[in-house]
DNA sequence: CGTTCGGCTTGATGCCCGTCAAGGACGGAA
DNA sequence: TTCCGTCCTTGACGGGCATCAAGCCGAACG
């Protein structure tokens, strides 16, 4: 059995060996519900796996006290691996919503192993454009007309079809600051979308009944 | 003078053999505005640098009639590389909005290339970085609260300080897009910026009088 | 057991902004 | 010149969503 982290997109088409010459690298460290990994503007000491618990990743607007939120990052994702290469500084605040537990890769180390093996950078390269294409995504959800809207596109992402069921491994307010809305009209449109019976909520746990 | 290019930041880090090698590549092309360069799912033949005019990057919704806007390309950017390595096909639509010339560098040439050299490879997973926190932005202009205050940061953007003039390079409607809102929309925000004395508008020309 | 606190829901109110509609400014073509 | 098309502006209207406020529920704790 390999280590959880070999499970990341960004390792995901890497050799054996190579994993192996990676993990002597990797530093492991815990976190709170509400503790902060590192703030945005803060020096980038290298880049990130999540292998338990749930990280959010928000940006500093210049509205005192809006938070724009970027990403959830889940198990098993990698994050902040545009830092590294793109700028000195990290481009957002990362903080856990629950207790998490991540993979630290320090920096100098690992555009070392970038140069040396071509294989490895075209691996990186790839995972990268996975990142664009999901951002891509969130813009177009965010365009999308209403918040009821982008929380159907939402919802037929994670019950692709009917009967399918989901239970969300982050509080409701948390998936409401991912869609771009507060939770108030979160809960209402969970609560029109019942009516409609379309769906079933039980706590945390989604159920698809009909066609969104 | 090396060819208007290599200005693009994704070669910027290159050596003129480098360069040079990579210019037997090129295919140049010519728009008309209106017209489209490649459509969404269409075959990535491979990726473009813009030398001259106005792109428009747009993405079909479920909605019909609506097309959210991604990013408009101005000279001298490089842009559909990650479709290049993510995927099959490109993920957006690429519009002229202005007479335009597009430098094609056909797939299967280039990725030799990236495989060849690890500089190379280094600088496409720069260029990627700076899409990446591109997007980055676009997601927190878009997730912020009103659309008068999209237009603000925009304009701090453009405007760095007062005094500063700036010539838009497309029509208005397409910055309406680009930022998310209606024409209706920016044409009012911009006339409360006037009234208030920070902005002066004529045609297509601003100039920041004051502090946004 | 009672208290407290955070997550969640629900209601009332107001504003922002998208839509629809009409009209002005400008440029190109006949 | 007149006609026509595009870009842009302005007004009126309506709906969606944020805000503010109150209350419910379950969990943790003394």
């Amino acid at each position: 059995m390999q280590p959880a982290w070999t499970q990341a997109p960004l390792f995901a088409s890497l050799t054996p060996s190579q994993q192996a010459q990676l993990e002597r690298l990797a530093v492991t460290r815990k976190l709170e519900p509400g503790e902060t990994l590192f703030f945005e503007e803060d020096a980038c000491t290298g880049f990130f796996v999540l292998v338990a618990g749930a990280i959010q990743l928000t940006r500093a607007s210049d509205q005192p006290g809006a938070h724009p939120t970027l990403a959830v990052i889940l198990p098993v994702q990698s994050f902040a691996e545009a830092a590294m290469f793109g700028g000195e500084a990290f481009p957002a605040t990362a903080t856990a919503v629950q207790p998490s537990q991540v993979i630290h890769f320090p920096k100098a180390a690992f555009l070392g192993a970038l140069r040396d093996d071509p294989d490895f950078a075209l691996a990186v390269i790839h995972a990268q454009a996975v990142w664009l294409r999901r951002l891509a995504t969130r813009v177009q959800q965010l365009a999308g007309v209403g918040s009821g809207d982008r929380l159907r596109n939402w919802l037929r992402q994670q019950l692709p079809k009917p009967g399918a069921r989901y239970a969300l491994p982050m509080p409701k307010k948390t998936l409401a600051a991912q869609l771009g809305m507060t939770p108030e009209t979160l809960s209402r449109s969970l609560r029109s979308l019942q009516e409609e019976g379309l769906l079933a909520v039980e706590g945390r746990t989604l159920h698809r009944l009909g066609e969104l």
